[in-house]
DNA sequence: TGCAAACCATAAC
DNA sequence: GTTATGGTTTGCA
């Protein structure tokens, strides 16, 4: 399994991959951290190496530094989810239809497409995909940011970054059911009316 | 393997 | 604060 990280912008940005498909994604402040959490989520299945940069990887590196900053991205990028559990593709597939602006609840996920919101915040645990997969883009039913692997500082600035100005809930469809999603704004009002500036 | 208990990025009361 | 909850992981034989 080869290993790609790019700083961009300040940032450090990292895949696994196998061939031309991400089995991993990540990022962070630093590379070492990355590059830990990439064997993390490969749970040390296979020996990972750095190597240098080639088009897929920099493509890839760059797509997600489009999503880190609130841009999001138009690239298809290949994800490799096979070797998860079948109910956490099920879930990152439903989250990854969760369109930029917008975020649900991990009830919400539960009951669209069966199971509990708790296993729902499980797989989000599990995700490799960070930020391909928006895990970012669920959070608790009482508009509370929830939990982020890479801390919740991380996961308000990227919902601050991805305000649209929608105003409206919708419903968007997944798999068998529907999916209600709310304007990323609901979350950021919520989270300045309880904790104003000083929460961090 | 196989099973039970523990573990949570929850939600509803 | 308490309780119900469900998929996954872990431990142990």
């Amino acid at each position: 399994m080869e290993a790609y990280v790019k700083n961009i912008g300040g940032t450090w940005f990292g895949i696994a991959c196998e061939k031309d498909r991400v089995a991993a994604s990540t990022f962070g402040e630093n590379e070492s951290d990355v590059l830990e959490s990439l064997r993390l989520s490969l749970k040390f299945q296979m020996p990972l190496r750095v190597s240098t940069l080639n088009s897929f990887s920099e493509g890839a590196l760059s797509a997600m530094k489009n999503i880190h900053d609130g841009n999001g991205t138009t690239d298809y990028v290949p994800l490799s989810m096979e070797r998860l559990p079948t109910y956490t593709q099920r879930v990152l597939r439903t989250v990854s239809q969760i369109p930029l602006g917008y975020v649900t609840s991990y009830g919400g996920v539960a009951e669209a497409i069966g199971g509990g919101a708790r296993a729902v915040g499980n797989a989000m645990a599990n995700n490799p995909f960070a930020p391909f997969v928006p895990c970012h883009r669920v959070v608790s039913a009482s508009l509370g940011l929830g939990g982020y692997g890479g801390g919740l500082r991380t996961k308000f600035d990227l919902l601050r970054r991805e305000r649209q100005g929608f105003v409206d809930p919708k419903q968007i469809f997944v798999e068998n059911g529907t999916l209600t999603i709310f304007p990323v704004e609901f979350v950021l009002e919520h989270f300045e009316k309880t904790h104003g500036q000083s929460f961090f």
